[in-house]
This record gives C-alpha cells, structure tokens and sequence, in this order.
RNA sequence: GGAAGCGUGCCGGAGCGGCCGAACGGAACGGUCUUGAAAACCGUCGUAGUUAAUAGCUACCGUGGGUUCAAAUCCCACCGCUUCCUCCA
C-alpha cells in the first residue's frame, strides 16, 4: 500500500509513477476524495461515541430515581453512534479499496514504458560459441538421461517434468551452492510454507492484476506461492522487527507453482516455463532509506552466482510499465541461452521499498523510539530454470556438459555429465 | 475425529457489566547513590487513528458478530494453544 502521508501531502507524485506505469491516474484522485469522506466521517462517529461515553459515565453516578431518564436519552443517542459507526466503517472500507488498487510508487530514474523499454545496465561474458550443432537443454536432457519430460507429463500433465540423476543432483547442487554463498552474506537459511493464507498473499500484492497466475485450494481457503517471497514477506507480519543491528536477511528454500495463465505457447518446450520448480530466493528486511544500497547487494549476489555458473548474462532495469504492483524498481539478470539466440532470465530483484512492508504491518523502531514501516527486497538466487543456461552454454560437441568448476565441490568433485 | 480447559500489554499474572488501557511482579529505559558495578530508591514504560498538537478525543484485552445506556467481564460463531482419549506413523 501507498503512504498516506504521501497521499495527502503529494499526491503528484503518486500521479506520476502511475503514469509511468501506464496504470491509473484517476484511482489518485478517487483516493484522496474517499480519504477525506472518511476522515468526516470518522470525526463524526469520534463525535458521538465522545458523548456516548460521557453519558454512560453519568447514568453510572446518577442516583436511582434519575436513572431511568437518562437512560432513554442514552439509548437515542447509542442508535445515533451506531449508524455514525457504520458509516465510518464503510467509509473506511471504500477508501481502502481504493488504496490497495494503486501501485508502488516507483523510483524516480528507472525506464517507463513497456516490457520492451528496459534499460541494459551491463552485458557480462561472452556468449557460448559452437564448432557444432548445440543441441537445446530438452535434447541434451532425453541424452544425458537427467530431464524425463514426457514422464513428467504423463504424471502431471503439460509443463511438469522429472529431474532424474545427475540433473536431480545438479539441481540440488545448484540450491546448496547458492546457499552457501546466502548463508556468507549475512543470510539465514529458511525453508517456508508453500501453502498461504488469503492476507498473506493480498498483502505481498500477488492478488491483483495476476490473480489467475496463483493456484488455489478453495477447500482450504490457501494458496499454492508461487515464490517464497510471499512466506518470508508474511514472516514478520504484525511485528516489530529490530533493524538496529543491521537488516534482517533470510535465503528462502521452497518449491514453487505457478498456473502460467495466459501464456499457452510460450515456452512449451522443456524446462524453462514450468509449473513447479524449485528456487532458492533471498529476502531482505531494510530501513528505507537503506533499501537502495541492499537492492545494488542483491544484484551483486545474483551476479556472483552467475559467474560461479559461468554463464553469460546481461543486467536489465526493467521498465515501469513490467513491474510488478509492489515493486519501485527490478534488476534482472539474463543469462545467454545459445540455442534460442536470445538473453532468458534467471534472476529478478525488487525492491518493493515500504509498499508490501505497509501492507503486512511490518514496522520496526527508529532511534528516537517511534515505529515507521519497513523496506523489503527481494531477489533470486537460484531457479531449476538455470539448468536450460548451465545446460546449453557448457555442452560439449559428443553431448556431455562440462560442469562448471565452482560447482564441483556440491556434485562430489563430477567434472562431466556425459552421456551413457 | 471426540472431551475438557485456556487465549489479557515485552514476559509472568490479576481483573465484581460502569471507578480498566487495564492491579501486581519481572524485564527494559532514564535518574539518584557508587571510583566503577551490583543492590536499594525515584521515575518512565503498549499500539494505532484523528488532530496544528508528544493537548484532547476515539479504537484495540485471540478474530468476527450479538445483548446492553455501558462489555476484557454476558451470549454465539470461528481461529489458535494445552491436556486426555481415539487414530495414525
């Protein structure tokens, strides 16, 4: 959620990003009307509740033969309270309704426009070349015996798939290593509930535009994340953290579900757009003004990752217009897939400033002892998706995969997956 | 799945329908004392909204409803926890 403060004192500047981001500008206006209707009537129902509280106080210290009269005034004006209470309420709940429909405000310098207008901060390796044929990671896959694909779909249905062998083990190496780096860097390791409860997901802004994307269980009134951003969001929702010691850090583990709506056709082949993978996520917990120099840290982090993987690989500042609602800029990472002559990502790193923090309630205390929402970010570590990458760029001309040395040590000391 | 009990502030723990935002104890913080510390003593000590206001007012005692002029206190539903039984690893 936006801040209010910010809404009544500039709401300019909740125009502009909107208009960035090619999202509503009229929702401000709406805002601003409905937060001071409710203002009104709030002061109304404070008003009479005041009174209301007064003559009960009386009706308490009359004597007896006093007491039935004030009584029925009493109850007059308990009527009047309730209907001003009522009111409020629903003042307060049209408002909301409101706010919760506006995005992030986005920072000031990013690229606005579209998917296709983002910005390449830096291109990164060079890009795999072949004195063969490369084959796709689907092919290396079916002859290297570690992606099983038609079983997957035979089990699952479209877009599930088996890791068997060395890829199950690369997989897990790749988490473990990732981990690792995690764990160096200040962050503690959890592994979180995949199934989530209604607020929590509405409060990470999951719930809006991409609804369609999130699997439900209606029966249990639960939703199947699709990152585990939105458990280690909810993590500290309705607390006060302490940051004074620095930010509160944590490298999510989970598996992951995604619907993939709206994208039949796209990416149907192999492993890259899948239903479930896996993915090692980091999550940080940040004052505010700290929240940009941790974004460029988890960039670094993504980044070293990367290059631990030997990858080639660009970073992009994505456009205004392809954030996601609760973000105020993303960094992605794109590693070269050479079969598909095209960058693909690996990463994305949000820094969702105080937006998702206002909305989970999570606060922490500032020095002069008062309490101010928190910042959160977000960024990924490590995906099944960069077994297509890892895959491809190191395939070799017989169809082995020379594995990438830093990965070694996780694999117990593999060098090579080659064929059978 | 069945039965009973319980859900109060950072923690423990009181709380007759009005005098309770809440006794008391501990922790924490500030101070006095001390060479320093401990102890002792004094004081502060929930969150949020509204408001120009750290004034006032309002809300919050698991959550949501209800009864009442008035509810932490009564009623209902739900959620959670504990114990016992059952069940199952």
């Amino acid at each position: 959620m936006i801040d209010l403060n910010l809404l009544r004192e500039n709401p300019e500047a909740i125009k502009a990003s909107q208009r960035a981001r090619g999202a509503s500008e009229d929702l401000v206006d709406q805002a601003i009307e409905a937060d001071a209707a409710w203002r009104s009537a709030l002061q109304n129902f404070e008003t009479l509740r005041a009174e209301q509280n007064a003559s009960s106080k009386q009706v308490a210290a009359a004597p007896k033969e006093e007491k039935a009269a004030l009584v029925a005034a009493a109850q007059e004006l308990a009527a009047k309270v309730k209907a001003a209470e009522a009111n409020a309420n629903s003042a307060a709940e049209t408002r909301d309704k409101i706010l919760w429909q506006i995005e992030n405000v986005v920072i000031a310098d990013i690229p606005s426009g579209g998917e296709e207008n983002f910005e390449v901060l830096k291109e990164v390796g060079t890009k795999a070349k072949f004195d063969f044929e490369p084959r796709d990671h689907v092919a290396l896959g079916e002859l290297l015996d570690i992606i099983d694909i038609e079983r997957g779909v035979k089990v699952a249905g479209s877009r599930f798939y088996f890791l068997k062998g060395w890829g199950a083990r690369l997989e897990l190496a790749l988490m473990n290593m990732a981990l690792d780096l995690a764990t160096k860097h200040d962050f503690t390791a959890l592994i979180t509930p995949t199934l989530v409860r209604p607020e929590v997901m509405a409060g990470t802004g999951f719930l809006g535009a991409h609804a369609d994307e999130i699997y439900y269980l209606p029966a249990d009134e639960l939703y199947l994340t699709g990152t585990s951003e939105v458990a280690l969001a909810g993590y500290h929702r309705d607390e006060i953290i302490d940051l004074s010691n620095g930010p509160l850090r944590y490298a999510g583990w989970s598996t992951c579900y995604r619907r993939e709506a709206g994208s039949a056709g796209r990416d149907t082949r192999g492993i890259l757009r899948v239903h479930q993978f896996n993915k090692l996520e980091m999550f940080s917990y940040v004052k505010p003004e700290d929240a940009e120099a941790e974004h460029l840290k988890l960039l670094a982090l993504e980044e070293a990752m990367l290059q631990a993987c030997e990858l080639s690989y660009r970073v992009i500042d994505t456009a205004a217009g392809d954030l996601g609602s609760s973000a105020a800029r993303k960094y992605d990472s794109e590693a070269w897939v050479p079969t598909q002559d095209q960058y693909r990502e690996l990463t994305s790193s949000s820094n969702c400033t105080t937006f998702q923090a206002r909305r989970l309630n999570v606060r922490y205390r500032t020095e002069d002892g008062k309490t101010a929402t928190a910042a959160t970010l977000n960024g990924t570590l490590a995906t099944t998706r960069w077994l297509v990458a890892i895959l491809e760029t190191h395939q070799q001309a017989d169809g082995s995969v020379r594995i990438p040395v830093a990965l070694r040590p996780y694999l117990g000391g593999q060098e090579v997956i080659a064929p059978k």
